[in-house]
DNA sequence: CTGAAATTTCAAAAAGGCTTGAAATTTGCG
DNA sequence: CGCAAATTTCAAGCCTTTTTGAAATTTCAG
């Protein structure tokens, strides 16, 4: 009867220990899996309450979390009050995660390779040498792995193909049951009127940045 | 002429700051990317001068990359030192971090989702079965990315065929310069009698745990 | 336009993780 | 076997990141 009481509890502290491995802060990642674990979106009042949070930790999560385009503010009729929905698709979910670290994390990565490495071509030492070529291996490979994100983010899932092929090929040495396979990354439930802003065509042409 | 001096200082520093996204301390990233920028193999002693870090905070950022194997003690020869070596496959290199980062952050999440779901059955108030039916969606998608891991962890690098296939089809629109493009992660070179190692047959029976 | 409700900001405090270095342990030469 | 060189450990301190909450700002109903 109240083992939704301690599921959500249970889910709200993993979620919070995983963050960081994420790139988020426990209390945004708290928030956002309390969000989940709720039929209907809820204010800030709501969150204060169940989990604990002063006003201003609320608000500093959900900033973060609508920068992120985790979740979604709604205006409620009649009032100033605003309520937080939280994103169910869980394809968009990624690929705004995936974009957003990959602009911090990658790329500069890959810019800074390319600027290095011919600055290394000029000298013969032993080091130098050895020291380019382990250069240009990472660029290669960065390079690669850049364009497989890309391929993820642009196309869209990486292709039904790639993905159906990659999934029956690994399947062979499976655990215990035959387990679930979906051919695309499921939309998670959630109330009805919210698919508005799931498949919305009406925003922004893209977001691009 | 000391080009090399200043790209391993700027090399060292990025590794150093992208470290914690990746999992690993700051100055322990940094002992990696200074060993990886050196033709040989070096001592405690050199990476204190060379990083200003104390004694201790060199052995213990070379214990990290051991358990991580991303380098390797070497006795000398009629002396106590110990020097270390990077390693320089690259495929070996991140497949050792995709095991053990799957594991600490992965693993526990699957658990925990398939306890979660069927303790959830039983209630049917609307925020249980959204709730459950959220959960059951993100099993799926943690199921099927578990297998594309698995995969890679165990048939060698996601199979040259899927990892061609993307790489082609994400070709399209790419930026400046044509960019190598390998069909397999790259091996660094590494000075000659380093290949021991990388290609060692002699191992444990596989490292599994 | 006014005022109160609601949210956002940001400087300061708290928490958490990283680094240090002296002491304890290990190692292997003599 | 003893000793000294070398490494490892770990509690204490430092620094970065996260959280707080009171003040400033924004937003609308009236």
């Amino acid at each position: 009867m109240s083992e939704i009481h301690d599921v959500r509890e249970a889910f709200v502290q993993l979620w919070g220990s995983m963050g960081p491995f994420w790139g988020i802060s426990p209390t945004t990642a708290r928030v956002y899996s309390w969000l989940m674990s709720r039929a209907e979106p809820a204010d800030s009042e709501e969150l204060m309450d169940g989990l604990c949070l002063s006003r201003g930790a609320v608000s500093m999560a959900c900033r973060e979390l609508r920068e992120w385009h985790l979740i979604e503010a709604e205006k409620q009729a009649g009032s100033r009050r605003v309520s937080y929905r939280p994103a169910t698709d869980l394809e968009k979910v990624i690929r705004n995660i995936v974009q957003i670290r990959k602009r911090r994390e990658w790329d500069p990565i890959l810019e800074n390779l390319r600027e290095w490495i011919p600055r290394l071509e000029a000298e013969d030492s032993p080091d130098a040498v050895i020291f380019r070529q382990r250069l240009q291996s990472l660029e290669a490979l960065v390079a690669l792995a850049d364009s497989l994100v890309e391929g993820f983010l642009k196309g869209g899932l990486v292709g039904r193909l790639g993905l159906k092929l990659l999934v029956d090929a690994s399947k062979s040495g499976r655990k215990t049951r035959p387990a679930p396979q979906p051919t695309e990354i499921p939309v998670m439930p959630d109330t009805p009127r919210s698919d508005a802003w799931s498949d919305r065509p009406t925003s922004q042409p893209e977001d691009r940045s």
